[in-house]
RNA sequence: CGGGAUGUGGCGCAGCUUGGCUAGCGCGCUUGCCUUGGGCGCAAGAGGCCGGGGGUUCAAAUCCCUCCAUCCCGACCA
């Protein structure tokens, strides 16, 4: 009797939370793209009535929109607690003290949402979790019995952020999943590390996507190893490279990817340094034609302001400095290029005819790359002039050499050797080894086995939920709209009765929408009293997997034309096997 | 934060250069008729502080100043 009633319970619960009819959906679908909105998922996701903006960088998510992220927090959880993982919830306004102990209150800078109450107290918007949880955990753990230790949310945060841009894909406000682990050594924290970094693969294969684990910077967050997930598309922000070999398998952020020098093969006998006049010739180009030389032959310098002071950096002429590089190299938070004043005034000429000959009062650091030149051309520090025939070691020495330059498509593979190729990435997902960082910083520490006070060893791994059903998008969509993966479709099948006029057909799609219904198939009704065309096309932009067309035809013989979104082909069922059918589509995919 | 652009019914736009009738058009919305397998047709409607404030002028959507918002490019970031 008492699972009897379960059951109905169960059953009624179901039913309520899935029974839905277009005509009384809240899905306000626009036939126009609102001109704010520039790249494909933006423009779907407005137009199919997923989601609408409130602010700059801020959306309200509309129920379909709402029930695309449920999906994909859910198979986010799964595959969380798959791995021993706990879930909580922390507080989004932290108190500004936790960040001045962990130092970043200061180095996270205008991105960090900061307000204070009515006492004057100061708080912030939490970009991320790293401190209350490090906070909760020199509370709560004291013993290497209580480690490892896995925690995740699903909560929004917040990132005021310079440009918010790309509707979802780089909010203020958005839903991220953040895990941290707490483990006794590095040897634990790998094995976390691998942990997440598989799950990761799952959720993402699950939610039907398209992406790549690049090895990545480990930006303000700090730490040392960091890979990020990639979704693979022509609108990502993020420029990858990855070596042509197969079997190779090096794929990196190009912010991160290192730049093996190839050395110098032909030797050439070092010419005498000499100044030429190079009036009004400031671009590597004006110069190069000028003086009718490759653009390899030239020493750009590029003048940087820093919080340590200004620094001049070096790269051949053919070349992009990448600044994370550079940052890291320097050991700096900040770093700017200098304005045209503060230029002049470093170098004595104006912008474009500096170089690292005669500079000084400057930290020079120079690529690797530049170490390797010959009978260089560099500029003279003075107006309307170069020097040719620079070389390295002898005109100058820097202060420091570095992997400065930024990777292209076509330089070697820092593993095997072969070509690397380029390809653009929406960052999903990220897995930080953060170290001893916050454990240090706010004093988490366990005792161990002998009584010794030893610091955690923390882990942090980021999942952008909004972000992935943008990126989703992104990647799965044609003309006439999204083409939603089933795992993460807002519902899995549409029930269209073609003529609303026509009593048999509308009863007959009520029949198998409530027979879809009872099998657990979350389907919705297009029930609306428009034309045919009008259903179709909506449909087509929100993307159902399936739709299920009740027309004259399945009135007359029973069968039920079934149009998969996927591949646009269409195909005949018969009403018996129309649930099985779908629970079977549903299922393989 | 620097550079550029744009703000006119829910959405997309015209009008602004050269100030002047009642501010238009397409889509959407309401009502009626009609139609019913890919955004159908006809008719009648509703809906605007022309982004806000200030100025110039007899008169401002239109010219000037200022603020705000939004988007794009750059610099930064998950």
């Amino acid at each position: 009797m008492l699972r009897f009633l379960r059951n109905r319970l169960n059953n009624n619960l179901d039913r309520g939370d899935l029974k839905m009819k277009v005509s009384q959906l809240l899905l306000p679908t626009l036939r126009e793209a609102p001109a704010e909105a520039e790249i494909i998922s933006h423009q779907l996701l407005l137009r199919a009535g997923f989601i609408r903006k409130s602010a700059a960088g801020v959306y309200t998510l509309l129920p379909l929109g709402l029930k695309v992220i449920k999906k994909i927090e859910a198979i986010v959880r799964e595959e969380m607690n798959r791995e021993g993982a706990q879930e909580i919830i922390m507080p989004i306004i932290q108190p500004s003290e936790l960040w001045q102990e962990s130092g970043r209150w200061n180095v996270y800078g205008p991105e960090l949402f900061r307000l204070e109450d009515r006492h004057g107290r100061v708080f912030c918007l939490g970009p991320t979790h790293e401190e209350i949880i490090t906070d909760l955990i020199r509370n709560e753990v004291q013993s290497y019995r209580q480690l490892p230790l896995l925690l995740y949310q699903i909560q929004n945060k917040y990132r005021d952020e310079r440009r918010p841009r790309f509707g979802l894909i780089r909010g203020r406000e958005f839903i991220m999943k953040d895990l941290y682990s707490f483990d006794r050594d590095e040897a634990g924290l790998e094995v976390s590390y691998q942990k997440m970094f598989n799950a990761y693969r799952r959720i993402f294969e699950r939610c039907g996507l398209y992406f790549r684990p690049v090895e990545a910077d480990s930006g303000a967050i700090g730490g040392s190893d960091t890979h990020e997930f990639m979704v693979l598309a022509e609108t990502g922000e993020a420029l990858l490279v990855f070596c042509s070999q197969n079997d190779c398998g090096y794929a990196a952020n190009v912010e991160r990817a290192a730049s093996p020098v190839k050395k110098r093969v032909d030797f050439e006998e070092p010419g005498l340094l000499e100044e030429v006049a190079t009036p009004g010739k400031r671009t590597v180009e004006e110069v190069t034609l000028f003086l009718n030389v490759e653009p390899q032959k030239l020493i750009k310098t590029l003048l940087y302001e820093t919080e340590a002071g200004y620094v001049a950096a070096l790269v051949r002429g053919d070349r992009i400095i990448n600044q994370v590089k550079l940052q890291k190299a320097l050991g700096v938070l900040r770093c700017d290029l200098a304005d045209a004043e503060v230029v002049e005034r470093l170098s004595g000429a104006r912008v474009g005819f500096a170089g690292p000959v005669g500079l000084k009062d400057l930290r020079l650091v120079a690529d690797l790359e530049v170490m390797e030149m010959a009978n260089a051309v560099s500029g003279a520090n003075k107006d309307d002039a170069h020097f040719i025939n620079v070389n390295p070691g002898r005109d100058f020495n820097p202060d420091q050499v570095a992997d400065l330059r930024q990777v292209q498509a076509g330089d070697p593979c820092p593993i095997c050797g072969s070509d690397l190729e380029e390809a653009r990435g929406i960052e999903v997902g990220q897995v930080f080894k953060l170290g001893y960082k916050y454990s240090k910083a706010l004093g988490a520490n366990y005792l161990d086995e002998k009584g010794a006070s030893i610091p955690i060893c923390m882990g942090s791994y980021g999942i952008g939920v909004t972000r992935t059903m943008a990126a989703s998008v992104e990647q799965n969509h044609d003309q006439n709209g999204i083409i939603w993966p089933v795992s993460i479709a807002p519902y899995q099948a549409l029930v269209v009765p073609i003529n609303t006029r026509e009593d048999e057909q509308f009863i007959l799609a009520e029949k198998v929408y409530e027979l879809l219904l009872n099998a657990g198939v979350e389907a919705v009704l297009d029930d609306r009293q428009e034309r045919a065309g009008v259903k179709f096309k909506d449909a087509d932009l929100i993307g159902y997997p399936l739709r299920l067309i009740i027309g004259k035809q399945a009135v007359e013989s029973s069968n039920i034309e079934v149009f998969q979104r996927k591949n646009g082909q269409t195909i005949t069922v018969p009403l018996e096997q129309i649930v099985s059918f779908v629970k079977d589509y549903c299922r393989q995919i």
